[in-house]
DNA sequence: GTTGGTGCAAAGGATTTGCAACTTG
DNA sequence: CAAGTTGCAAATCCTTTGCACCAAC
């Protein structure tokens, strides 16, 4: 609940409308524990007994990326709702290959050391975007 | 030239045909110094007077991000021809936001740094995707 | 009341599937 | 020749756009 909560401090600080949809995408991605496609949004809320129309989920997921409020998981090709906190830095995933697990994690040495390699190549780096693949601790032998 | 020999080589190895159609679109990711989708390889192999089916090359691009002849860049939306050989460990892109140029490049120590945080929070990765965002030399003022 | 957000309809792409026909080794 | 590939048709799914209406501040 206190996510959601900061979320909407998050909308109403950069001057977004709290609206009804926009609560409700970010009581479906909450309540999913996987990736999910905007037209798995559009189901979980149907469950709930809303409705809205896939072009909203479209419009408001692409928000919530731009304020980091979700998250687009290119191995998993879904979205969640960002678990960590605006201040740590970039946020990566680890995705377990076998049970599908999905756990986010921020690390300040590896921002910088990417930083690194990239000036190294003459490259000035702004955003990281970083995803590990393998086996979470269940599922290793 | 001698890049795509080193795919053709890569195909036989394992065992999957040298067929027209695989060499036709190891020459058209050649050709494209930008990421291109699967119809981009079309128009470009159209230009060349040769016509492959768009499905054929869904499954060509999928065998080769298998095998690591190609990658998809997620930042820009397409698939580009790996440069990288196949000894230096995982592949990373750079991708700067106002010109859209493209490196790959890898790092074994970025790797290791990352084996490391993940195995702190006990999960053993084996493949690593990531790709930085920002301005390259040129485009840095 | 104004601004920004949402719903609707529709269009346009992107991607996949099953099967018959063809190529490669 | 046999196995693996490709072409075709079609279906499905994903994503975007323009505009009229509505809700939040």
């Amino acid at each position: 609940m206190s996510q959601i909560q900061g979320a909407i401090q998050v909308l109403r600080a950069k001057g977004y409308k709290v609206t009804q949809p926009r609560k409700r995408v970010l009581e479906a991605l909450a309540q999913a524990q996987q990736p999910v496609s905007p037209y798995d949004i559009q189901k979980i809320l149907w469950r709930r007994g809303s409705h809205l129309n896939h072009v909203t989920i479209y419009r408001i997921l692409d928000l919530f990326c731009l304020l980091n409020l979700a998250h687009r998981v290119s191995l998993l090709g879904g979205f969640v709702k960002c678990t960590l906190g605006e201040e740590e830095g970039c946020h990566r995933f680890m995705v377990c290959r076998q049970c599908g697990a999905l756990q986010e994690f921020a690390d300040e040495t590896l921002c910088r050391e990417e930083n690194e390699v990239a000036q190294g190549l003459g490259f000035h780096t702004e955003r990281h975007f970083s995803e590990v693949s393998g086996l979470c601790s269940n599922c290793q032998a």
